[in-house]
RNA sequence: GGUUCCGUGGCCGAGUGGCUAGGCUGAGCUCUGCAAAAGCUCCUACAGCGGUUCGAAUCCGCUCGGAACCUCCA
């Protein structure tokens, strides 16, 4: 019998805001997608806790005996500054500031967020795409949208139009929006606004004359949507419906919600069985993020460098100290956590340098303590299937050091 | 304004109808020549007001407070 069906999985989907049983497509395998960051700056601690949830999450299915394929991507294309219409490439704009070529940006924070993952010893995905790596398919499936009649062309960029879409599907399944609620809030549409409604997301934009990245096109010199590029490399490497999809909380709209209407839309069904998305790092309870400068980089969190730290924490303690929680709470930081985290952990660790040195002579060992061990280890699967629940496995854990 | 979600003891943070979460801090104790370390014990909460129920932190309603998303964001 496997682990997975002594321990069965539950977890919540966003899709229907339920925990669910997983069942898997293919029994026994896994497909998980899980969008990676864009490489035009360095990954802060904010970003650290999601991937984290999805190593912990991905390791979980491989302990109990799945077969896993994980795919991450690099986004090193796409992402404009303000909105669909307007402002520069993030990566284009990093490289001119820098004066680097923009490919020189990519390696660059590509490299040093392998570097940060490695510090957390978290494992590699099975597969790593970029975007660039997958202009082609993206173009297919822009002209795939078009002959559907779901996607327009304007002045060498295409649009995917949201109404029409809605017209046969739900656009807001995911995040609970109304297509009616989103055409009337926010931004209104000015006059030289290329998109016909303003719900309308780009999925090739036309490059001008002074843009770095550019590809050639049925459409012009241009490049991808922010997008596309998920639901080409998550179709591609998974199939066209697979188990498992993550992303942070600050991913459900409008990326995960429209990467649902490009696959209905290209595939004709539903590309994902269950959503996962884990909640945000907050600093003083208040989203750490690069735009509200509360965020610092792990590099800092080491050395205790930056102005909201006391001191410096290992790797393995911030590890600790994001395990406790649930990976759908919000997660304060701040320095008495950090503290209260760094001795719980290493009177774990101390437990366990224990255990691997003590000899236990198997039979003679008292049975009471054994059942005991055995009951608590049973508790620490039965958390973890429910929903990751790694904060109650960490309780059970200091239980089980407390009898050693 | 709309969507989603949250409000647990000094702090952090699990818990989704009945049974002690756990960690950190604090207090006391044991051990010890003193100290350190370690162990044990104690501090028993669920925003407020109603409702459902034999029974609610847990379900429903309202009020108050907070967050994320609605623009790039993990």
């Amino acid at each position: 019998m496997k682990l997975y069906e002594q321990f069965p999985i539950s977890l919540t989907n966003s899709l229907s805001g339920k925990k669910e049983v997983f069942q898997p497509i293919n029994p026994g395998h896994v497909g998980m997608y899980v969008c990676g960051p864009t490489v035009y700056s360095d990954v802060h601690l904010g970003n650290v806790r999601t991937f984290l949830t999805f190593d912990i999450i991905s390791r979980y299915f491989r302990h109990l005996g799945y077969k896993v394929r994980y795919v991450r991507n690099i986004t090193d294309v796409g992402h404009l500054e303000n909105d669909a219409d307007e402002g520069e490439d993030k990566i284009a704009k990093k490289a001119r500031l820098e004066q680097l070529e923009p490919m020189e940006v990519v390696k660059n924070y590509t490299e040093g967020f392998h570097e940060v993952l490695r510090q957390f010893n978290m494992l590699p995905p099975s597969i790593e795409p970029t975007a660039t790596a997958h202009i082609v398919e993206q173009i297919e499936i822009t002209k795939r949208l078009i002959e559907k009649g779901l996607a327009y062309e304007v002045n060498g960029s295409v649009y995917f139009d949201v109404p029409k879409y809605n017209e046969a599907h739900d656009y807001g399944i995911l995040s609970g929006r109304k297509i009616e609620d989103l055409m009337e809030s926010g931004r209104k549409l000015d006059s030289q606004d290329e998109k016909r409604n303003k719900v309308d997301f780009a999925l090739w934009k036309k490059a001008s004359p002074a843009h770095i990245m550019r590809w050639p096109s049925p459409w012009g010199d241009g490049f991808p949507g922010w997008h596309i590029e998920c639901t080409v490399m998550s179709t591609k490497y998974l199939g066209e419906t697979f188990d498992i999809h993550g992303g942070g909380m600050d991913l459900k709209f409008p990326h995960h919600e429209c990467e649902i209407a490009q696959a209905v839309g290209a595939n004709g069904k539903d590309p994902v069985h269950y959503w996962l998305h884990s909640n945000m790092l907050t600093v003083n309870g208040q989203k750490m993020s690069k735009s509200l400068g509360n965020s610092f980089l792990p590099r800092e969190l080491f050395a205790g460098t930056h102005s909201l730290l006391d001191k410096g924490y290992s790797p393995m303690t911030v590890r600790f100290f994001m395990l406790q929680s649930h990976y759908s709470s919000t997660l304060d930081f701040s320095n008495e956590a950090m503290q209260s985290a760094e001795k719980g952990f290493k009177k774990l660790a101390q437990a366990l340098a224990y255990i691997k040195k003590v000899e236990v002579p198997k039979a003679s060992v008292a049975s009471e303590l054994t059942t005991e061990m055995n009951r608590m280890a049973a508790d620490c699967y039965t958390s973890m299937s429910d929903d990751f629940n790694s904060a109650k496995v960490s309780a059970v854990l200091f239980e089980m050091s407390a009898r050693l």
